[in-house]
DNA sequence: ACAATAGGCAAGTAATGACTTGCCTATCAA
DNA sequence: TTGATAGGCAAGTCATTACTTGCCTATTGT
């Protein structure tokens, strides 16, 4: 849960996370090219990287090597568990 | 926006929601009792007040003067916003 | 009035985190 | 098999942040 909640905590790791939920399947140079050109960011490959790594280690970001490409998928289900923690004080399974 | 994901990056603060989702209306001293005493957290009051103005900044807090206490009261709203972001994604006001 | 209680302000420190650069491995196409 | 492409690893830098300590203001009880 604190990976979660540290890896939302970063503006460009929320720009990452809209970009899977606007179209799955990404390479890590796709995400770099809509990341500069759609969002005006400019930073390097290996910090597109680093941030995919939080984003996996939190849960947040599936991927799948095929070949020489490595694939990203958005995992929502973390975030409805955060919703359940304060959002929702009836029920007996919060725990986080 | 950005306000709210940093305020709930700390695991310190994500338990004093914890404590104000349970009690409402907790002084800042109640706060650190709680903290010391139920979570085992040992931590100075300044440090508790920095964190109690994280937290109000980011809208997820609200707190009225009484004299000389200040309560605290937990706003769960800008919480429901932010998870609309990804989980909802039908939905065309997701501009944050 | 005075001491105790509740809280605020500000500066300093130590740790965490974002980002870059340089180099290395693996896959594919010619 | 060689060059180009996709990605990974590791160290270094710079900024942010969590936390403390010391001192100051305001309210309350005796």
């Amino acid at each position: 849960m604190d990976d979660v909640f540290k890896a939302l905590a970063d503006p460009t790791r929320r720009r990452i996370l809209d970009e899977l939920a606007e179209r799955d399947s990404q390479s890590l140079f796709e995400i770099c090219a809509r990341l500069t050109t759609k969002h005006g960011l400019g930073l390097s490959r290996q910090g597109v990287s680093q941030h995919l790594a939080v984003l996996e280690a939190a849960g947040l970001v599936r991927t799948r090597r095929q070949g020489r490409y490595k694939f990203h998928d958005l995992d929502p289900e973390p975030l409805e568990r955060i919703l359940n923690r304060w959002l929702r004080p009836d029920m007996p399974e919060n725990t986080q």
